[in-house]
RNA sequence: GGGCGGAUAGCUCAGUUGGAAGAGCGCUGCCCUUACAAGGCAGAGGUCACAGGUUCGAUCCCUGUUCCGCCUACCA
């Protein structure tokens, strides 16, 4: 047993980074699939190797983190698995700025060069995150960090590329893609923003080939395609235009002319003029309709979103026009083909218009659809299994409300672009016989800024991959042996969406696959459910025949940035590490479990941690109390024979544990923190520490060694159902307590015992509170001070609650601060006495000295007037409830009790107002 | 356009089989009572968005309306 001093407040600072070193020395979060008991295992979702610990990796972080040791504690064979994410374009982003402030550029470096810079970046700055989750108090296995481009992953990632291309699942094919500009790389459907912006919609006339006089006038949010035009189509059923099929209608602005089309899927003759003008190298609904009807497409924009020269020619758009709008970006070319419509007389008619654009979600920059051999895979056949594993139930998703969001999104989904233009990430393992390719590879040299060389190549469409696990020795087709290997890397997300598999090792078959896949729980924010974990189950049953986790546990989201919610430019946004520094990682944790309900998005306020901290602080001081009364001999005493208080805290205590487990098992971090936090302040505080000072303040007192084993029993209890939410603090207390064992991080979790339930000690304590209660209502009516002792008496109309309140003696005068008097309360007196009713309690206080009256009584007339209100109100409703009869007799009866207590009080209390004016001699 | 969620105390939010409206913070009053002023005790404060409906009874179930938020979508 120890007997520090204990400072007066909890200091977090100096203990936390102590004792997680302590955790780590001793290897209590390494976990082994040779190690006893069921294992639980989580993967973490791997954070940006480059980032920073933002307040949503806290709140997702924590809650892991509580499962993770709540399930150690439990005897399960626990693994936590950590790792980073090498986050392709949003590293490469990051590196590229770098580069740009040095006044160089990654084409300057070269590929390799370039990379080997970005592992650099890595190298110096990967760590930073790490720290700030090991802050943060989390136990994860550290023995086992994995990277997604480490030699491991990069295996997998392979293999898995492999394997779906030769199981015809991955495809290379040119496809109209959305396209960043900024970036220079594709990306797919979903890292695509959606934005809802004032537009216009511009109305052009075409002129019919053979008659000019006559238009065919279409509608178009951007004229600027107009120009890559091949076709107009209208609604095949339509009166107005249907005669017109197969004719010509000249493009403006251009030398060409082009057929018009009937097109039901793509024309709603409701919309605008009915016709729509079709450009298939840039726009996706265009590009589709451009298949059906076999039209041309006409690229006029480059890969950086600039009117192409080349495409202007071959769109034959006239010279003083193509002059014009060469070189110049899509959204200043707009205002110049708007004014050339105009001064020809083309533009019929402009009008104000919503329209959405998309944005690139790691730039914002605005995407393009772009024309652009791309790999691609093809996900239908593993859609379908991923959503069967939902609907049939081995994967929950919580909250339920999710699972049609994920049920309604796999069922549309569309093949997902893999192939990224970037060169942070896993290039594609296929390569390009150069002598059978010759034709489809472009590369090209020119001079870079700083003279040195830049070599660009362009694969087209129809070069022919080979694609391996490793450089192909020969060519199958010529015995080449010069091979150019695609330049591509893999979409971010597809090594990630190994995840739960490869981190354990797979392709090989090890322990670890065979011990902790499936994984049990996954927890994550809702932005990631598509990128992400619809990803990992689709992959994870097609590789491993398996769901990779039971459970997916979606909690809130913490905005930020744009969210409104949360915005720098507002100076709301909530540092963590900050948190951390101020207020403690135990009172951060404790919030964030606090507020993680379902469906609701958390808004963090900074007083609420506040709060989380004084919690802190509090559970401090009652550690410090029992140090001050801990030393003395304790009794182990049976449970029947030990005191109410004592029998009472640990039934309190039972339930609570009941409850916490609970809670944790339905992944209700909320509720599992409330009830924590009402038990240990509220009770165990409040109450049970008030109960039992006398006894352990006085030193021969018989009761006290009992007493001094119930306060430590509970409080090392206490601290092992606290340690998950707060473990700092639970382990700098409970290493002060007596027990057993070198940390409380890998003792057993308190569980549930029904013979530590003790109702009748519960509804003793109910009498009690209510009891002192009324004491104390009294005291402040009569304005006396707290410490001011008093007069009273209490009775109560049963007998059996009138013998609990004289057992309670001691007690109620210690809590109420005075003297139990015993004898008559009612009739007329001499004494002055003040008395509050309520459900057959009765206390009365003797009055003595000045006391002001006149609030007295307007409190009192207060309460009365509102009771009168309530028994109206119930007496209407009894009446109508017995008159029909159809309410359960349970219900009739509590009404009619409560009614029944309800006038008692009034009765009393209306007969002593004027009561009162004598009695307090007014 | 479709789908989902929200609207409860000044603020942030609980309230799951429909049966007396809750917490934290903030506020008011009294207290430096030998664990804790980051505290104790006692309070004030709500026609549970609006309008209907079902029911003996609705914050809760149904319908509609208004206002927010999110996801999703090719309406040119």
């Amino acid at each position: 047993m120890s007997t520090r001093q204990l400072d007066k407040t909890y200091d977090p600072k100096s203990v936390e980074s102590r004792w997680y070193q302590t955790w780590e020395a001793h290897g209590y979060f390494h976990a082994d699939p040779g190690d006893p008991g069921q294992p639980y295992c989580i993967v973490i979702p791997p954070p940006n190797v480059t980032g920073s610990l933002h307040v949503g990796h806290a709140l997702n972080h924590s809650l892991q983190d509580i499962l993770i040791r709540w399930r150690r504690m439990q005897g399960r064979n626990t693994l936590w698995l950590p790792g980073t994410d090498h986050a392709g374009i949003a590293t490469q982003n990051v590196v590229e700025k770098q580069l740009m402030a040095e006044g160089a550029s990654k084409e300057s470096l070269g590929r390799e060069r370039f990379v080997e810079r970005v592992w650099q970046w890595k190298a110096a700055s990967g760590n930073t995150i790490i720290n700030q989750q090991k802050q943060l108090g989390e136990s994860c296995d550290w023995d086992r960090l994995r990277f997604t481009m480490d030699e491991g992953l990069s295996r997998a990632v392979v293999e898995v590329f492999v394997r779906l291309y030769e199981d015809g699942l991955i495809y290379r094919g040119e496809r109209l893609i959305n396209w960043c500009p900024r970036c220079l790389t594709a990306l797919s459907d979903i890292e695509v923003e959606h934005e809802e912006i004032k537009g216009k919609l511009y109305s052009i006339s075409y002129p019919l080939e053979e008659d000019p006089q006559t238009v065919l006038t279409v509608a178009t949010t951007r004229p600027e395609t107009m120009l890559g035009d091949t076709a107009v189509a209208v609604h095949p059923d339509d009166p107005r235009y249907n005669s017109l099929i197969g004719r010509l209608v000249r493009v403006p602005l251009t030398r060409r002319s082009i057929p018009i089309v009937g097109d039901p899927i793509l024309v709603d003759r409701e919309f605008g003029t009915g016709a729509v003008k079709i450009t298939p190298a840039h726009d996706f609904n265009d590009f589709e309709a451009g298949e059906r009807h076999n039209l041309p497409r006409l690229a006029i924009f480059d890969h950086q979103a600039l009117l192409d020269p080349a495409g202007l020619k071959a769109a034959e758009v006239e010279d003083d026009i193509a002059a014009a709008v060469t070189g110049l970006p899509v959204v200043k070319a707009r205002p110049k083909i708007e004014q050339a419509l105009r001064d020809r007389g083309f533009l019929a008619k402009v009008e104000d218009h919503k329209m959405s654009i998309g944005k690139c979600y790691r730039c914002k920059t605005i995407v393009e659809p772009y024309l652009s051999p791309q790999w691609f895979v093809k996900i239908k056949p593993l859609a379908g299994p991923a959503i069967d594993a939902v609907e049939q139930g081995h994967i929950r998703i919580i909250p339920e409300g999710w699972i049609n969001n994920y049920l309604g999104w796999m069922r549309d989904i569309k093949d997902w672009c893999i192939s990224r233009q970037i060169w942070w990430g896993h290039q594609i393992p296929a390569w390009y016989c150069r002598s059978c390719n010759r034709r489809f590879i472009h590369e090209e040299t020119t001079q870079g800024p700083a003279g040195t060389p830049i070599t660009r190549v362009t694969l087209l469409q129809g070069a022919t991959p080979i694609v391996a696990r490793s450089t192909p020795a020969q060519c199958p087709s010529c015995a080449g042996s010069d091979f150019l290997r695609d330049p591509d890397v893999l979409d971010t997300w597809f090594s990630s969406g190994l995840w739960p598999f490869s981190t354990l090792g797979w392709p090989d078959r090890t322990p670890e696959l065979e011990t902790y896949y499936p994984t049990s729980t996954l927890v994550t924010g809702l932005d990631i459910l598509f990128f992400w974990v619809a990803r990992m189950i689709m992959l994870g049953l097609k590789f491993m025949d398996d769901v990779p986790f039971r459970d997916v546990y979606i909690h809130a989201l913490v905005r930020d940035a744009e969210g409104q919610k949360m915005s720098k430019s507002k100076g709301n946004v909530i540092d963590p590490l900050h948190v951390m520094d101020q207020y403690g990682t135990d009172a951060l944790r404790f919030t964030l479990a606090s507020m993680a309900s379902p469906g609701r998005d958390i808004k963090l306020a900074e007083e609420r941690i506040e709060g989380y901290r004084n919690f802190a602080n509090k559970i401090w001081n009652a550690a410090r109390f029992s140090h001050l009364y801990l030393d003395g001999p304790r009794h182990q005493t049976a449970l029947e024979e030990r005191s109410f208080p004592d029998r009472w805290i640990i039934s309190r205590l039972n339930r609570t544990i009941e409850t916490v487990n609970a809670e944790l098992e339905s992944y209700r971090f909320d509720r599992a923190a409330g009830a924590l936090y009402q038990f240990m302040w509220h009770e165990y505080c409040d109450w049970y520490l008030e109960l039992i000072k006398p006894t352990l303040q006085d030193p021969s007192h018989p009761e006290a060694p009992a007493a001094r084993q119930t306060l430590a029993e509970t409080l090392e209890i206490i601290m092992r159902l606290l340690h998950p939410f707060m473990p700092f603090l639970t382990e700098e207390i409970w290493q002060t307590l007596p027990h057993e064992g070198d940390s409380v991080m890998v003792q057993s979790y308190p569980s549930a015992d029904p013979a530590k339930h003790a109702p009748a000690m519960e509804q003793r304590f109910a009498l009690l509170e209510q009891a002192v209660g009324l004491i104390r209502t009294a005291r402040v009516l009569l304005n006396y001070t707290p410490g001011q002792p008093v007069d009273f008496a209490v009775t109560h109309d049963e007998m059996t609650r009138r013998r609990q309140l004289e057992e309670l003696r001691p007690h109620l005068e210690r809590l109420g601060r005075g003297r139990f008097e015993t004898g008559s309360l009612s009739g007329p007196s001499a004494d002055k006495r003040l008395r509050l009713v309520t459900e057959g309690l009765s206390v009365a206080i003797r009055v003595t000295g000045d006391v002001d009256l006149q609030k007295a009584l307007g409190r009192i007339v207060k309460q009365q007037e509102e009771q009168e209100k309530e028994i109206v109100r119930l007496e209407g409703k009894l009446r109508n409830q017995e008159f029909t009869a159809k309410a359960p007799l349970e219900v009739i009866a509590d009404h009619r009790q409560r009614l029944a207590s309800l006038q008692g009080d009034q009765t009393m209390l209306a007969s002593s107002e004027e009561q009162l004016r004598v009695m307090l001699g007014a």
